[in-house]
DNA sequence: GCAAAATCCTTTGCATACGAACAATATGGT
DNA sequence: ACCATATTGTTCGTATGCAAAGGATTTTGC
């Protein structure tokens, strides 16, 4: 008689699987993503992008307040802009008002580069939905805005 | 008359807004969850916590077999098992077998760190997905796994 | 006005991530 | 047996990401 393993846990432990875990299909979902963005726009990270894209959206503005509005703490908007600078997409200038600020502002080749990759960053995020239903996708998008 | 701005986008170009595209939120929520994580669970990161997870419920298993279950690269699954083999909550060695394999396992160490995390990285996955209504939480795990 | 607190940016250190190139070893087809 | 191919693990380079510490400047509280 094979009974060796009880269905019940003898020790009522929690039962951990990796692959159920948010974190985990956070991470998983995070790399799939990636993986359609480097196909879609070769030349530019996702958090570039998005610093591009925050930009165009908001015009000039200081390197930490644009780091926050894209999630990026001081540190990481820094190396970004960094970046962005040597491959002449943004332009930087200290505030004349207050010497401690840092000015952004995408370059006519960054605002370029953003309207000429629009329409495929659009094609990204549909293409990683794509294997919800329509519903499906808005329902995901409005629940992952809630635990954002 | 002030019409000055069209609702109507006269290029009908495509309207992108970052707030709204699902990389952009997949990166966010992950860092929500990485705050969480780091608060619960301060001696592991989650990389490494779901290495010693998998290894808890597979045994021994070979480096890069064990980087495909966690979903990293070869090249990552290196630096995690290197971190961990430091702090002898694994260890390694060659297969007698195959002379390219390294098997990994799970130190008594390690064994007994999983175990005692269990409880916390459950609540960390509650926490995380705390926002949402239980029926919510179900189905946003559901269509997480779906675009993976 | 002035000291304390806050903000802006920088730097360092550590830990993912991934692509690409590589050496060593196994495996497959013929 | 042999050779093309695949797999395993390593190394290098680049790019996020965050914590912590520090210097410079501005704002706030009193």
């Amino acid at each position: 008689m094979p009974s060796s393993k009880p269905r019940i846990d003898e020790d009522a432990g929690p039962e951990y699987r990796l692959d159920d875990q948010i974190g985990f299909l956070l991470r998983r979902g995070t790399q799939r993503h990636l993986g359609i963005f480097a196909r879609h726009i070769p030349d530019l990270t996702p958090t570039q992008f998005a610093a591009i894209a925050k930009l165009f959206e908001m015009g000039p503005v200081s390197q930490n307040e644009l780091g926050r509005r894209t999630a990026m703490d001081a540190a990481t908007i820094k190396g970004v802009i960094d970046r962005l600078r040597r491959r002449e997409l943004v332009t930087t200038r200290r505030d004349r008002v207050d010497q401690r600020r840092i000015y952004v502002e995408l370059s006519p080749l960054g605002s370029k580069l953003f309207e000429d990759s629009e329409a495929a960053a659009l094609v990204i995020s549909e293409q990683t939905l794509a294997p919800l239903s329509p519903e499906d996708r808005a329902s995901f998008v409005k629940l992952l805005k809630i635990i954002t």
